[in-house]
DNA sequence: CCTTGACCTTCCCATTGTGGGAAGGTGCAA
DNA sequence: TTGCACCTTCCCACAATGGGAAGGTCAAGG
């Protein structure tokens, strides 16, 4: 089938399915007479694999060291669990990160009036961030 | 004072303060007569409001919008508040697809072995999503 | 006075993953 | 034959940051 059709399948637009053959995350594709490339349902099993895993968030460095476990009938298993919980533990540290923020921008807001009036908490924070500011003190 | 004194002061490297100017977030600095750019402490002041609102997550675009607002004495708050709020809703929902993506990872990294086995739960659904997963069926 | 090291300047390149679009070839249907 | 929908490769752009080269400047110490 045609790269169209491919892409369709498995959810992965031609654009990347090209790019990911030209850093070899994919084999090279077989061409047709004409030079198009020609896929078949295993090729769009791996695109279908690709995309999975990088919907779950995997670069896609991680991607090949999984599509490379996957295609290794005697990987073990440690392996795949090793990444995915080095994954896991990446979106922990992020999702932290973010809750943190969160919580800020919350609190700010929320003591904004936000209406027609000039002063306004958020821009206060910005200038001079709460957690950095102290009673006035000489140096 | 130097490029590296403001930098130390307001937590942006260098390169970045350069980088800002060039993108028009920044006014272009004040220049002594060997050429080197010269910052006073109203400089450093906007480059830490930056760097402040840079780890709040919003991007260079909402900074400049959120900096004009600063410089603005008769801005509404009520924009700043819309700004804010538009970001939060954003990483309200980039937090739930995270916990989302956590929530599928975490179960299948639980189910994995994690041995010299080669059969592997994750891959299984890597390469066929449970939820897309049913009954044989003839098509 | 000269050297050395720590600055400064601009400019180009790389990253990550994706999309847009141009220029040119191909295949199929009316 | 014409037209349209494909396909190919190649270059550009994005966001935000860092690395590093090539060359100028300044201050301290010999």
């Amino acid at each position: 089938m045609n790269i169209s059709d491919a892409s369709e399948r498995s959810g992965v637009s031609a654009k990347m399915i090209r790019y990911y053959e030209s850093i070899k995350l994919l084999q090279p594709a077989a061409r047709r007479d004409n030079g198009y490339r020609d896929y078949g349902d295993a090729d769009v099993s791996v695109l279908q694999f690709i995309r999975r895993t990088r919907d779950l968030g995997f670069s896609l460095e991680e991607v090949g060291a999984l599509l490379t476990l996957w295609r290794d009938r005697k990987r073990p298993s440690r392996e795949v669990k090793r990444l995915a919980e080095a994954h896991i533990a990446d979106l922990e540290r992020r999702m932290k990160e973010m809750r943190a923020v969160l919580r800020t921008l919350r609190d700010l807001a929320q003591h904004c009036h936000g209406d027609d009036r000039s002063d306004c908490p958020i821009l206060d924070d910005l200038a001079s961030p709460l957690s950095t500011r102290r009673a006035k003190r000489r140096h």
